[in-house]
DNA sequence: TTGCTCCTCACGTCACGTGAGGTGGC
DNA sequence: TTGCTCCTCACGTCACGTGAGGTGGC
C-alpha cells in the first residue's frame, strides 16, 4: 500500500512536507469539516463520551488527529445504519456489533422501508385529489366513488375505527358492489320531526335492502369483526356517534330496520 | 349509504339507544383510542392549534365528537405521509393540498426510500463481518480484501475524505489490481532511525511500482478529483496525516519515490 | 373509603442547531 | 485595529412521553 500513498501524494501535487512541527493537527472544525459533518456534532459526540477528548494546545484550542477522522467516520456510519449514539457508545470502539443488534436494525429497517413505499402510493392518490385523508387509503376510493353525504362519510371513519381490517374490506365490498343503490334521498332528507307514518314507511322499504347486503356479506356479522375494546364499548361507540349525525327521526328509522331484521333474521352461510 | 348504517348496526349487535342524553360524548382518552393514538398527542394537537377544544362539561371534562375524530384523523395522516404539524396547521381542514408541497414531499420520500435501500445492503455487508465501518461502503470491501496494514488503513480513510467519488473509484480499482503488491513489509517495518543508504535503496526500489500506477491510472493525476476544499488545503491535510500515521524515515522515503516521480513524469493518457 | 378517570402544568427525550459572550492569533 | 477562529455555556427544536399534584364520579 505504501506506493498508492506516494501515488496518492503525485495525484494531489505532492503534499506539503512538515511545516516546523508546530501545528500539525486538526482543529475542531477542520475534523468536522472532513468528516463531512457540523462543529456541533463533533462536540455533541463529546458531550455523549463517544469521542475521546484529544490534547489540548495551550490556548485551550484541540488537536485532533487521523484517529479522531476514523472514530467520527464509524460513529456516523453506525448511526446511518439507524443505531443511537447510546447503542454506539455502549459498544466502544471494537469492531465486533452485537448480532442481535443488528438483526433487530435490520427488521426495522425493512419494517420502515415497507411502510414508505406505502406511504409513497398513498401520496399519489392524495396528489390525484381521489382519496379523502380521512380515511385509511383502502377504504378511501371506494369512499370517493360512492359519493356519500357528510353525515355518512363521518360516520364511515368511525366504522373504519371499530371493525376490523378483514371486515373493513367487507364493507369497501358492498360500496363497489351496491354503488349509489344505497342512498336514500328521502332518508337523507328527513326532518327531525318527522310524522310516525313516513317513518314508518321509510322503514319498510329500506329493509329489504339492508337484509340484502347483510345476506350477501355475512362476514358482517361475525362477532369477531370488532376491534379491540369490546363488543359492549363499541356498540356504545357506534351509538354516540350516530347520535352525533342523525336527527331523532333518521335515528327511529335506522332503529325499526334493525328490530325488523332482528324479528326476522337472515341465516348465515347462504350466500 | 343508509343501509349500510343499518347493516353495521345488526352486524355489531344493535348500537345502545341513546342513554337519556347525558354523556353521549367522547373523552379525550376515548378519542385518542378511537384515533388510534395517544391521550398527551391528541392534546399536543390542541397545543398547537391543530384541533379546535370541544365543548366542556361542567367539570371541566372535554366531550368530543365525531367531528373531531375526523379531524384527528386527517392530522394523522398527513403527519404520517410527511408533513410536519406547522405545515397541517397552516392548511386548515380544507380538503385542498398545495400542490407544491407534495411534489417536493414526494420527491423527499423518494429520497428517503433511495437511501434506506442502501442503508439496508450497507447493514448487510456489516452482518457478514467483511466491512470496516469507517470506510465507505464502496471501498470498504476492497480494503477489507487487501489486508492493509493500520496506518495504510487509516490514510485511506482520509484519502476518501479528500478526493472525489471518482477518484475513489479509481483507488479501488488499483486495490484491486495490484492486491497485496502494493505492500511492502520493509516499509512498513522501517525503523523511524534508518540510515540514509537503506531509505534511498528502498525508494529506488519502490518507485518503478508506482510509476506503473500512475501511467495506468491517470485519472488519479485528475486536478479535478480533490474534493470541496482546494488543493492547498488537500496536500495540506494529507501532508499532516502522514505526518500523524508514519514515521520520519517512511515519509523521507516517501517523499524521494514523488521527487523521482516529479523528475521524470509519467506522460498522460498512455494507458 | 378506594380505585379509576379527568384535568393542568412542566420537565424530559433525541441529535443536534443556534446564538451569547468572551478569548486568541495574524 | 479588524476579521476570523476557537472556546464554553445554555437555550431552542420536533412530536410527543412521563410523571407531579390535584379534582371528580361511583
Amino acid at each position: 500500500m505504501a506506493c498508492n500513498v506516494a501515488v496518492a501524494e503525485e495525484a494531489l501535487g505532492g503534499f506539503r512536507s512538515a511545516r516546523k512541527g508546530a501545528d500539525m493537527a486538526w482543529s475542531t472544525s477542520r475534523l468536522a469539516a472532513l468528516a463531512g459533518t457540523s462543529l456541533r456534532t463533533v462536540r455533541h459526540y463529546h458531550e455523549r463520551g463517544l469521542l475521546a477528548e484529544p490534547v489540548r494546545q495551550p490556548n485551550g484550542y484541540k488537536n485532533y488527529g487521523v484517529a479522531h477522522l476514523r472514530r467520527v467516520m464509524r460513529i456516523r456510519r453506525l448511526s446511518g445504519l439507524g443505531l443511537s449514539l447510546a447503542q454506539i457508545a455502549e459498544m466502544g470502539d471494537a469492531e465486533e456489533y452485537p448480532e442481535q443488534v443488528l438483526r433487530a436494525l435490520n427488521a426495522e429497517l425493512a419494517d420502515t422501508i415497507a411502510r414508505l413505499d406505502r406511504v409513497c402510493m398513498e401520496l399519489a392518490l392524495v396528489m390525484r385529489k381521489v382519496a379523502p385523508t380521512d380515511l385509511p387509503p383502502e377504504m378511501a376510493l371506494a369512499a370517493a366513488d360512492a359519493d356519500l353525504t357528510e353525515a355518512d362519510h363521518s360516520l364511515f371513519v368511525v366504522l373504519t375505527r371499530l371493525i376490523t381490517p378483514k371486515a373493513q374490506k367487507a364493507c369497501v365490498e358492498v360500496l363497489k358492489a351496491y354503488g349509489t343503490d344505497l342512498r336514500d334521498k328521502a332518508f337523507d332528507d328527513l326532518s327531525a320531526d318527522a310524522g310516525e307514518q313516513s317513518r314508518h314507511e321509510l322503514a319498510e322499504r329500506m329493509t329489504p335492502l339492508a337484509r340484502d347486503v347483510l345476506a350477501a356479506y355475512p362476514e358482517l356479522r361475525d362477532p369477531e369483526a370488532v376491534a379491540p375494546g369490546g363488543v359492549r364499548k363499541t356498540e356504545q361507540t357506534l351509538g354516540e356517534a350516530l347520535e352525533d349525525l342523525y336527527n331523532p327521526a333518521q335515528r327511529d328509522v335506522l332503529s325499526r330496520i334493525r328490530r325488523a331484521l332482528a324479528a326476522d333474521p337472515v341465516a348465515d352461510g347462504n350466500r
